[in-house]
DNA sequence: GTAAGCAAAATTGTTAACAATTTTGCTTAC
DNA sequence: GTAAGCAAAATTGTTAACAATTTTGCTTAC
């Protein structure tokens, strides 16, 4: 047991993340503890340092309850990695070798497949991959660490612009048109790949807001 | 006394950016708590917030200490600061009113008096306020939470870039553009004035590197 | 039946003591 | 003189008890 601090941070960011805990349900420090096996005191840190990063809110006396991102909010943060990706596939652009080509090229591969057997789950998972490498590759740590909590107070939404008609084929196509950006070494063409793609994302979410909105509910107990 | 939570946060982290703490200078628990007079674990917390906003290193069984951001570090942050201010400014040309283009016009004109007086510690002051400004008129809640932490972590490196001879003028000419652009509520030509400005900081800030390679070693310890 | 008030229960915040580990400063051996 | 080893001191991590506050559920009054 390396460090059972860190431990009870990790185990509660992943169970939130995981959907274990609805937004804004409240999270009572001796209910974790139990249930991770560890102290109060741990489970206090692992809050404030979640609090820190957005996905929890606490009030004094009052506890910590997971944080409800609204839908607008959602846009902003699209918008956010919208900006920072474009900057991280640039960089991916100007660094990527061979092997790295390569490697982006078998996951374009596996997106196709996917998309012709019309697993839409698989999918959006090896989207997300496909998005991991290419920051792999951009090598920025800076960024890298923005982008990590900025999806992170995401997912809620994550998996519902694939299900807009149209848009996984779509998606696809994006994404080939970044990959030979980057394979090409052309900087300007794949951020403007990167930014086209998400301004796509933000649309096909502020469709699924149109369509549904009454969604909160679902979500907020 | 609202919060001894959040004011043990808020003062250390002040502290932190005044400069009180060199980097990699230890931060002792007890020593913080009865200098803030306050209990170790309201200090503990407001370690564990700091180490995720990027301004603490804690390693277990030894402590937290003031990060030190290296110089590449600090060019990979103005890299994403660039980015999410151009977002920033986006937003601010497109909803500025004639109050908010009145605010920023007056702050640049204390800009061109200060310059004048070449009274450059001030002028970087109002510099600060005039970015402040039209954050505040992009009213983009996520890229200002985002900006505050990068900001924080460059506190080391902000004043140095005005000390590059000719580049207070520069930095004028940059503002002027950036804040004509807004007024004119053209969100392209701001996103480009912007860009420039800080891509220009970026160079500054890598002439002062290449003439101090042994900087490092002021700060620590 | 509903709202107000209140006591009990639940929960968070704080403190102090102790355990675990690292750091420091001294001693010894070469 | 330098390195190795070691005990003491310093420091962090953890626990348990208690204080402060909120929440809950009941009772009472209208």
């Amino acid at each position: 047991m390396a460090r059972t601090d860190d431990q009870c941070y990790t185990q509660l960011r992943e169970a939130i993340l995981r959907g274990e805990f609805h937004p804004n349900e409240r999270l009572i420090e001796m209910d974790l503890a139990q249930s991770l096996g560890a102290g109060r005191a741990a489970i206090r840190t692992a809050l404030a340092r979640l609090e820190q990063e957005g996905l929890v809110q606490r009030e004094r006396y009052r506890g910590a309850r997971v944080r409800l991102v609204s839908e607008t909010e959602a846009i902003e943060i699209l918008e956010a990695r919208a900006a920072l990706e474009s900057l991280a596939v640039r960089h991916a652009a100007l660094n990527a070798t061979a092997d790295d080509i390569a490697t982006l090229r078998t996951l374009l591969d596996e997106l196709a497949q996917l998309l012709e057997g019309g697993d839409l789950l698989d999918y959006s998972d090896m989207n997300a991959r496909l998005h991991q490498q290419l920051l792999r590759i951009a090598n920025h740590a800076t960024v890298s660490r923005l982008l990590d909590m900025l999806k992170s107070q995401n997912v809620r939404f994550q998996f519902r612009t694939i299900l807009v008609p149209g848009r996984p084929q779509q998606s696809y196509q994006e994404h080939a048109a970044i990959v030979e950006a980057v394979a090409a070494h052309d900087p300007d063409r794949a951020e403007e790949a990167m930014r086209s793609h998400l301004s796509h994302v933000a649309e096909a979410l502020k469709a699924t807001k149109r369509t549904r909105p009454t969604d909160e509910r679902e979500y907020s107990q």
